[in-house]
DNA sequence: ACTGAGACTTAGGTCTAGCGCC
DNA sequence: GGCGCTAGACCTAAGTCTCAGT
């Protein structure tokens, strides 16, 4: 059946828009009026996003090649595998251990992430308990040949067994303002009670912010000002516009002044006093290791903003105390001690959750936690789970594409949208797209989400057929802005899901992320529509990878053709960035450095050449010296040149993409490893410390040969 | 099937230490 | 030794997904 036909299918449509009309009725009660606001913020809204495609050509070619080698080496579960690796690891300790001449070069090692600490931990000290949080930067045990997983230790939901830590680190309290910074109110002088002039100095800080002018920032802090106001204050004070913040403000600043110009002593003071506080409460226990805790710091009060047109800019963000803290740890634990004078609000010993403390949080009412680190064994093997997921996504990807294909053409309704949704989740990494709630949050879409207002249909456009064009706001109010040429049958699909709706209907009326991913469920396990998103970046690293990388290449270059992959990958996830500040001016910064070493190069060449030509004349060894010397020079130049060159390509390129995101969450890091390794590119190249500590798992895992 | 709470991952913006340059 | 810049640390908002309750 065709789609043409399908159309004709009166039955199942007449079903549809009848179901269609009352549900989506009610759903976008008025929504009528938050698209206008909408279309005038995103006009304003950053104009990014060009967005090139990539198409799918990956997967099947590879199939085959990926076979029996990968699968033994890293196939996740299998238990052969680890033996293979512990031999491999045994192999490289060894020959650390050989060459490895003194402390020095051992700790340099350590740094880089890349080798297990010489010391011989793999066997005999794997229960020990950790005191150094360096030497423990392992997150993902390869465990001795008899022992068990992690999981396997752990029956389904447990987390840990044992849990300490010393609880969270509350915000300083307020100091109020020294007499003689005033308040204005109606050009007079005004004295605020404590709790209102804490509040006032909040809106006073974000005085230069573009948001202060907003409507509804101004509206929302001035309710909530208003209810941390004695009564006095709350007769005096009606009108924000007639409120002066400015010498507050100007008394921040110069504070802000202040600090830049401290002594060196006072910095390294307070350096001490915060290494300090990181020692005490940065680090837990969990289940014999000493950890890092990633947000051991209480949120501290001040004023909301959200991302976007968000509807609660400029609301209170109260102070969080210890009445309001939940925590969470073993009951063999040492307990920790509210600050004097306070008590918890409850503490429990909850071990199939992973977070230490946590409280509700006043804007949204939504739970906060504070959690460990990336570098921690829990949030690495997690991690590593994700990638493992996703590559067998990749086992069966072929087969899930093929079955989306087949239904478009489904006599269903809710076949068909989900088809087609899936197919943009894939083809174009969009995300899943949870309902929001009304009025709580910008007005911000993901791919079950979208509406119909979202989309333009082009039969033709520059000479493309089918040319779907999506505009709309996704997470964090970022602009998701692509024409996509798409298959005919899918064309036509939208087209029957978009007649008879208004603009601000939903697209997939008969679907939600909770549909979808049942459905996904049942195509794999673990299948859910964001494993699309890491699959498709990481197969797009790999791919790139190999395309891109010059075996001829000197190692700048090869970094640059790595940087090049990782962004096709950020292009493809939308992952933007405001063009940082000073770009302009580090730009030409740049290019005036490359027209310097240009011209010094030039005076470079023409003395090699001067030096020749004396040689040439001369015939002695002296000037003959002086000839290599002078060419040594020239290489060394053009070397440095090219450095420059490639630097500002990559910049360029890089202005409004931001590589970070995508780096952290979506590229498995084996595949960066591995490349690493094979062209001799040290790992700190690619990633800094904190990303190698995050990522000691895979740099310890991946050989060269490893596939995704 | 629907809802909301809860837990956890993903995200861009901002701040600042420390590096390279003069 | 001081200064300007930038990488990376820090921050916390905003998503996804699961699960329990109805």
């Amino acid at each position: 059946m065709s789609g043409d036909q399908l159309h004709n299918d009166s039955q199942i449509e007449a079903d549809f828009r009848a179901n269609d009309s009352h549900k989506h009725k009610d759903k976008h009660k008025d929504r009528e009026h938050r698209h206008k606001e909408h279309k005038k913020d995103k006009e304003k809204d950053r104009e990014k996003s060009k967005h090139s495609n990539s198409e799918h050509k990956d997967s099947s070619e590879k199939k085959h090649k990926d076979k029996e080698k990968t699968k033994h080496k890293d196939g996740s579960s299998e238990k052969h595998k680890d033996k293979h690796k512990d031999k491999d690891k045994e192999k490289r300790k060894e020959e650390k251990m050989k060459s490895s001449s003194g402390d020095i070069k051992i700790k340099k090692e350590k740094e880089n992430g890349f080798s297990s600490p010489p010391r011989i931990k793999d066997e005999p000290d794997d229960d020990g308990f950790y005191t150094s949080p360096k030497e423990d930067s392992k997150p993902l045990k390869r465990p001795r040949e008899d022992d068990e997983w992690e999981e396997e230790r752990y029956p389904e939901g447990i987390k840990w067994k044992f849990l300490e830590h010393k609880g969270p680190v509350f915000a300083p309290p307020y100091e109020p303002l020294p007499e003689n910074v005033k308040f204005y109110y109606d050009g007079k002088v005004m004295k605020l009670s404590t709790k209102a002039e804490e509040v006032a100095t909040f809106f006073a800080k974000m005085l230069d912010h573009e948001y202060t002018t907003k409507e509804i920032f101004r509206k929302n802090f001035f309710k909530d000002w208003r209810k941390e106001m004695t009564s006095e204050e709350k007769s005096t004070i009606t009108n924000l516009s007639k409120c002066d913040f400015t010498h507050m403000s100007q008394y921040f600043k110069a504070q802000s002044e202040a600090r830049k110009q401290m002594s060196k002593e006072e910095k390294q003071k307070i350096k001490e006093e915060n290494e300090r506080l990181l020692k005490e409460y940065g680090y837990c226990v969990m289940d014999n290791h000493k950890e890092r805790i990633a947000n051991f710091k209480i949120e501290p009060p001040g004023l909301f903003r959200g991302r976007g047109n968000h509807p609660k800019m400029g609301m209170l963000k109260r102070r969080i105390m210890p009445e309001d803290i939940i925590i969470n740890c073993s009951k063999d634990s040492k307990i920790p001690a509210p600050p004097p004078g306070h008590k918890w609000k409850e503490v429990r010993h909850d071990n199939k959750v992973t977070w230490l403390v946590s409280w509700t949080e006043n804007i949204q009412g939504s739970i906060k936690y504070i959690m460990l680190n990336p570098s921690s064994r829990i949030k690495g093997e997690k991690d590593w789970q994700k990638y493992e997921t996703a590559r067998r996504l990749k086992k069966c990807v072929d087969k899930i594409r093929n079955q989306y294909r087949e239904d478009w053409k489904s006599k269903e309704m809710k076949v068909r949208q989900r088809a087609v949704a899936l197919y943009f989740i894939d083809k174009l990494a969009l995300r899943a797209g949870n309902e929001k709630e009304e009025g709580e949050t910008a007005d911000t879409v993901g791919c079950c989400s979208l509406r119909v207002e979202h989309i333009k249909l082009h039969p033709e456009l520059d000479g493309q057929e089918y040319v779907v064009e999506f505009d709309f706001l996704g997470k964090d109010s970022i602009r998701y802005y692509n024409k996509v040429p798409v298959e005919k049958r899918v064309f036509k699909n939208l087209q029957l899901f978009m007649e008879n709706k208004q603009p601000e209907d939903d697209l997939f009326d008969r679907l939600n992320t909770s549909i979808l991913n049942k459905h996904l469920q049942d195509l794999m396990e673990g299948l859910t529509a964001k494993v699309f998103r890491t699959y498709n970046a990481s197969i797009t690293l790999q791919q790139q990878l190999k395309e891109l990388t010059n075996p001829d290449d000197n190692i700048p270059a090869k970094i640059l053709s790595y940087n090049r992959a990782n962004r096709a990958v950020a292009i493809l996830c939308n992952h933007q960035r405001a063009p940082p500040k000073t770009f302009e001016k580090s730009m030409m910064n740049l290019q005036s450095k490359i027209d310097a070493k240009k011209e010094q190069l030039a005076d470079a060449r023409r003395e090699l050449k001067s030096a020749k030509a004396d040689a040439k004349v001369r015939r002695d060894e002296k000037s003959k010296k002086t000839v290599e010397s002078k060419k040594k020079a020239v290489q060394r130049i053009e070397e440095q040149l090219m450095k420059l060159e490639v630097q500002a390509t990559d910049r360029e390129e890089n202005k409004q993409i931001a590589l970070g995101t995508s780096k952290l969450n979506y590229l498995d890091p084996r595949i960066s490893v591995a490349w690493c390794k094979k062209w001799g590119i040290p790992i700190e190249k690619i990633y800094n410390k904190t990303q190698r500590e995050k990522f000691a798992w895979a740099i310890d895992m991946a050989e060269e040969d490893y596939e995704f």
